[in-house]
DNA sequence: ATAATACTCGAACGCCTGTTCTGTGTCAAG
DNA sequence: CTTGACACAGAACAGGCGTTCGAGTATTAT
């Protein structure tokens, strides 16, 4: 007869390493000792401890880095990832100017008021350079697919491609505004996201102040319990 | 006269030492020892490496476990953060019913074709329980503000509270749509998110299935280099 | 029963690592 | 010039930590 007990997957210890390993690092930003991980996996000896981990690393659930003090990474759903932290730094409202970072005061840390995205879902490799975010106030962004609530992440820049997408600040119309942003003969346009809408054309010698690319949109769906 | 040097803020030697922390932590994906910064940074002794750790550690750039090995992490721009990783369940259209988690295929981790979102951009706590992800094909969402290529982060659910923005099948349009969701007298009203579009009225008589609430949208905004 | 395999323990070895102490050179204030 | 804060190097110490070896127990196959 063959083993019918637990030769098939993970065992009960394996399991439970590799939570604690993941508890552990969540909660201590880096991974544990071996010794740590006996004593929490009711574990007593340090040889054990590497016997399982040997086992765990020959079935892929963590890699280790030999020799050096708490070398162990999960490597499977990685629970820890690279993200970016972009600052926070206002509100967009139609009828005012962003608030662009003005220039220096970037190496503050803010903690609060802040967004993390993951590095994965960053389109570029405009690694949080310039990045920031602003949260839409109003639905004057209608047009752009962009709603009350809805978080923005730019970059900040002073021109523009073709088919970037933009916030813009019009002095004319006293107006600020998110647009595809499209350079023509002798005139911008200024295309709406939604397709059901026109364009706005500005001509070249009208005042036109690109303010940032937009990266990314987010819209948090709260429905925050009533 | 005071010192002018570079007594205010972070020297080139904490900047450096920062960076390197931060750089080893994404590739190695634990904190380096003291021996390795020095290494690294062109600092000969560990003493020194420790001198500059305990200014980082009281101006707050970074934090330290003491007399544990590789004990240090970054406080501020938290290079490493608690994420969760959606399975990216296919694509909606407007005429085709949508994938759902058909049950219990949910362990299988897919490490491609799934989205990292930061765990402080999750709303509720529904921590990834029964989360997925699809990304919406066609502009027929777009009376839902939703355009071509976003992604949706949806919950599983087969109710929903007034207020909820939920997928539903309507079997007699043959028709996935995503809607605000309101309960009436004797009638389900789907209101588009888009305030410039009026709502669709079902009754209670008529079949409705919902699929799911949905908890983020995200855009990413190429404009991939033409 | 015997052998083989899986699992566990304890201890010891030795490198790794954080800490601490002593010493040196610089620079500005007194 | 002296003093003292500051930046740095080097060495030494003590404990942390991964590794290895020997041995014991239980379960299963032969």
């Amino acid at each position: 007869m063959m083993m019918v007990r637990k030769s098939k997957g993970l065992g009960e210890r394996h399991q439970k390493i590799i939570n604690f390993i993941q508890d552990y690092q969540r909660k201590f930003k880096h991974p544990p000792s071996i010794r740590e991980i006996g004593e929490n996996c009711g574990i007593s000896s340090t040889s054990v401890v590497n016997y399982y981990l040997d086992q765990l690393e020959k079935s892929g659930h963590i890699e280790r880095d030999r020799k050096i003090s708490r070398g162990v990474r999960l490597t499977g759903p990685s629970p820890l990832g690279d993200m970016l932290r972009v600052p926070m730094l206002g509100r967009i409202q139609a009828g005012v100017p962003i608030p662009v970072p003005s220039g220096a005061d970037f190496p503050l840390f803010t903690p609060e008021d802040s967004v993390d995205i993951a590095m994965s879902l960053m389109p570029s490799k405009e690694k949080g350079k310039e990045l920031f975010a602003l949260e839409v106030e109003g639905e004057s962004m209608i047009d752009a697919m962009i709603n009350d609530g809805d978080i923005v992440i730019m970059k900040s820049a002073q021109e523009a491609k073709n088919g970037d997408m933009v916030a813009v600040w019009l002095p004319e119309r006293n107006e600020t505004t998110l647009k595809y942003f499209y350079k023509e003969k002798d005139r911008y346009r200024l295309q709406p996201a939604n397709p059901t809408m026109g364009p706005i054309y500005v001509s070249k010698s009208d005042p036109l102040e690109i303010k940032g690319k937009v990266v990314m949109v987010i819209r948090k769906v709260d429905s925050f319990a009533a």
